[in-house]
DNA sequence: CGGGAAATCACGCAAACGCGTGGTTTTACA
DNA sequence: TGTAAAACCACGCGTTTGCGTGATTTCCCG
């Protein structure tokens, strides 16, 4: 099923040890072909501009001269058909959150066993996006923080909908308008509005409005 | 090692045959208890006033009465100890959405087999966060729309200084006593930026700021 | 070296805004 | 059934804004 075209992988990490060993590893894999190793992004960035164009490159974020987080969208932009794997040591959610900003496909650490690359890599390769537990749930968490409507300001849902039309850039005029309402009725709520928020102009209530989610 | 106390798990699935029978592949599980089966979520939430805390629940989204998107948040300040994972057969982006960002440890599909589901539980206890690969890949999709700077309107730092000042709600004389500008100079950049940013209140900037994260 | 963009500053006007202060009607709940 | 909160409406005042139309200076780049 997978003779006729095998898998292109790309390695880039500095170690050349573990580069080879992990090279020999998959080359072993049925289906696998390990085409380049690299132990610079530059170098790999540079085999891009020759027309070379592998189905996955396993990365490691810790490398000399430019780091696989700033080669990330670099290689995204020249490979954009290229599952980008994270492999790498780290794990702060600054690394992650970055990394999957940047457009990875997955995350892995080095901790894991070969039979863990090899399988991440058949993930991918299925639509999936393999990560390590630990970082899956590190995802998620930063995740759910997006959704936290902060703090209750006890807005009711005329004021919500108001807000919102604010968001828009609407005139006063405009909202009242738009709900069948007097101009006066608008003001009203809006200052209503703005003592629940404890703001005092029109762009800070929207700025918070947005920045609190809660429009 | 699991004998002294055995893994509590609850399941919320309003399809009787699917819960007795996911029910009873748990049980045979080494180390697992399925302790009770709900077909509602407002039942669940009666037994958590009960005092019952279990370590696991596997909850349906598509559930009659309170859905378990509403549900979620509620189980999570009753049971903050416990690992609440989805068990549904809806894969949209929405609800997916919905689910992590309540605060759900993971994301399962019911087309997963029993022995994915036994899995995934065990990989929530061990601190990860078991998700269907296309369902990953979805969430680290969404994730990376987070980091984008979306279109580029060329605005100059300045201007992005001012844009700030804005978010802040301060006045016109305000951010030009805080640069220790003329309150022209302020609204000469303020034009180029609503040109540039194709709006005509400070509100509409403010809003555009934010929601394309150009700030 | 010269052109263009960016940054700085200036004046005036109509429109919109924030705010004080008043009111009535509708809705919700105890 | 009463009462409080929300929603609705109104007038006026001083301030701020958006915009048209100008100008000068600084700095980068071809």
């Amino acid at each position: 099923m997978s003779s006729p075209s095998p898998l292109q992988i790309w390695l880039i990490e500095d170690n050349t040890t573990f580069r080879r060993t992990l090279a020999r590893v998959l080359e072993s894999q049925d289906g696998f072909e390990c085409t380049e190793g690299f132990a610079r992004c530059e170098h790999a960035l540079a085999a891009t501009e020759r027309g070379l164009k592998p189905d996955i490159i396993l990365l490691d974020v810790g490398l000399p001269g430019m780091s696989g987080l700033h080669a990330l969208p670099l290689l995204r932009e020249k490979l954009p058909d290229t599952k980008i794997l994270i492999l790498t040591v780290f794990d702060d959610d600054d690394k992650i959150f970055r990394a999957i900003c940047a457009g990875a496909a997955g995350y892995l650490l080095k901790t894991a066993s070969p039979e863990e690359i090899t399988a991440a890599i058949r993930e991918v390769v299925g639509g999936g996006a393999p990560m390590n537990g630990r970082i899956a749930r590190r995802v998620l968490e930063m995740f759910s923080q997006f959704g936290r409507p902060t703090k209750d300001y006890d807005l009711s849902e005329r004021e919500i909908e108001i807000l919102n039309h604010l968001t828009t850039g609407q005139l006063k005029k405009e909202i009242a308008q738009a709900l069948g309402l007097s101009i006066h009725t608008i003001d009203s709520h809006l200052r209503k509005i703005y003592i629940k928020l404890e703001v005092n102009t029109r762009s800070e209530a929207v700025a918070k409005a947005l920045k609190e989610k809660l429009v």
